[in-house]
DNA sequence: TTAAGTGCAAATTCTTTGCATCATA
DNA sequence: TATGATGCAAAGAATTTGCACTTAA
């Protein structure tokens, strides 16, 4: 019992400590609300939208604004602390080729290259099974430097 | 250059054919828009925006409006013509996970599931090697129907 | 104390929708 | 010619931004 709440309480201050050393970092401050807001991401059981994590925050934190969310969300992506599952803030983009191919997408000049799909018939099958889920499609992209964005290290 | 002229027209007809089967399909008409808009996307060398389909069909087709360009994508969707890149129409999703693990989505209910990674460090160099790029990350993700979404047929 | 962070509301951006008009089957 | 499709503008949804006030270091 008590080892347990010891666990629980060391996983947060490791938590707390690798958000304050990643603040630091850059100059920024550990507040209430960036606190509060990472930690309900970490411990969120499914994947919310910042919409679900600031009904969250709120439960703690009554005064957040949905655009403190957005703001530290933005933040904690770009210090490497969580991962956006959708490539969002972009508009869509669309692919007319067949399905069974994947994408590079430039990180630089957003330009899309086009792979062969990494995924066999094996493995899908073997997910299947192992969630129980019948899938219809999937879709693999890589992100990162293009070889003309490579030659030209500085923008 | 004959040969490649008609080539090239063999291949118009056979996509404004398999357009209009489809279409039949579900009683819709081939508008002259809607026939230039697939045209633009097929031709398009990257993965346009709506936007930049809408700029290149008002090169051919001077008056159309972005919501037939919106309508018109979203219908060749449905009729499994093109393929969208990003999962938008929802909100971003977050995840607080390490970034080695990839992901199902059901289709009908939107629930969101881990799966291990399935891209291995060798076929990743492949790859890298193979357009000349370097890659930062990667992201893997299933769709279809959840074990729960697949018990209850009927919504 | 002082620069970074916040809340609020307004602004942006991307996408969808309502409706009168147009055009395909 | 009847119904589906379009263009326009207005509405919606998600996210970002400007600014005066607050707070962590």
């Amino acid at each position: 019992m008590q080892l347990q709440k010891r666990k629980k309480d060391l996983n947060l201050i490791i938590s707390e400590s690798h958000l304050k050393e990643k603040l630091k970092e850059r100059n920024l401050r550990l507040t209430k609300a960036r606190k509060i807001i990472l930690e309900e991401v970490k411990k969120a059981r499914s994947h919310p939208s910042a919409y679900d994590i600031c009904v969250k925050v709120r439960e703690r934190f009554p005064n957040i604004g949905i655009a403190t969310v957005y703001r530290n969300l933005k933040l904690f992506k770009e210090l490497g602390l969580i991962f956006e599952l959708e490539y969002t803030g972009e508009q869509g983009r669309f692919d007319s080729g067949s399905p069974d191919h994947s994408h590079f997408i430039c990180e630089r000049c957003g330009e899309v290259f086009d792979l062969e799909d990494p995924i066999d018939k094996t493995l899908e099958e073997t997910f299947e099974k192992r969630i129980g889920a019948k899938f219809t499609h999937h879709r693999v992209e890589f992100y990162g430097l293009c070889k003309a964005c490579r030659s030209t290290k500085r923008a």
